[in-house]
DNA sequence: CCACCAATTGCAAATCGTTTGCAACTAAAC
DNA sequence: GTTTAGTTGCAAACGATTTGCAATTGGTGG
């Protein structure tokens, strides 16, 4: 009996929210930025820049394009990275309000990704930096296991 | 009142230990391993490559054998490799008899790094491997902060 | 509707960390 | 010593990401 959805509020955001928030920044809201978007709204996984890329309509822009889309849009708090130490970025909308702050289980052998609710709990990450007496601290915390599909 | 070691048993190992575990594998025990294992022993800090070779005194072996022996370190889990996610692998020696499973604090702006002893509670990782019908689950956690000597 | 300008794009080339091919070299065993 | 599998240096290849620059374009003001 698995509930609708476990993760966090993922309401997809609407195209033109996301681009107003381009506006507002005085960016221009081109062809590519917006199929990079819609990529990006209909995969609630995080992905590489590679794999956006092979998602667009072919010619619809170069690489390097994306690169520089993302890195935007990493900029502006709208998207944000993950690091699954497999040597390449990926990237992933961050929810309208949210902080984007959660993190995945990844499977070892098909790279799947599941999104995960539980997080380090606060109240150490806080006697860690207190002990240590460092400011501002956060974490990056990811998981990686063998998804079912890839057990047998 | 800071205790001497806050850390975990860090005893340096002798280099005769490592070096016959090397031979022990039918590996040969050459001057970069030695000197490359050297350097680890005296540094208790994830270093990149680059910063072992920088190490090493000049013209002491080439960079692509750093990249070799830690490649090779590593497969015989002497070596134990993080990511601080700006790009470049950090290796740092596995103390005997420990599995290497400890974490980071590290400084955004010096680059400064502090053992940690605190782990994610491995009940909770328990559930999520339940949860999600993974096995062989293990994470990857790094904390990231501004260190006493950065806050001015 | 048009002109204007800063923002954007494509393309080529540069960077950076890391890996690989290969011929010359050497530690360790006999 | 001789032998040989394991190593090394050097050059080149690689994959991800960045940068320079000239050509293009979205959005604003008129």
């Amino acid at each position: 009996m698995k509930k609708p959805c476990q993760h966090h509020t993922h309401k997809k955001q609407e195209l033109s929210t996301l681009t107003s928030r381009l506006r507002r920044e005085s960016r221009k809201v081109t062809g590519p930025r917006s199929a990079i978007l819609e990529i990006l709204r209909h995969h609630p996984h995080p992905l590489t820049n590679k794999e956006i890329f092979a998602e667009l309509p072919a010619g619809e822009c170069d690489l390097v394009t994306i690169y520089r889309a993302i890195q935007l849009l990493e900029k502006l708090g709208m998207v944000k990275r993950f690091d699954f130490g497999d040597g390449a970025a990926r990237f992933e909308l961050v929810a309208e309000g949210a902080d984007g702050h959660y993190h995945h289980l990844v499977c070892t052998q098909c790279a799947g990704v599941v999104k995960i609710e539980e997080c380090f709990p606060a109240e150490i990450e806080r006697q860690i930096a207190t002990k240590n007496r460092f400011q501002a601290v956060t974490h990056r915390l990811e998981f990686f296991g063998v998804c079912p599909d890839c057990q047998k």
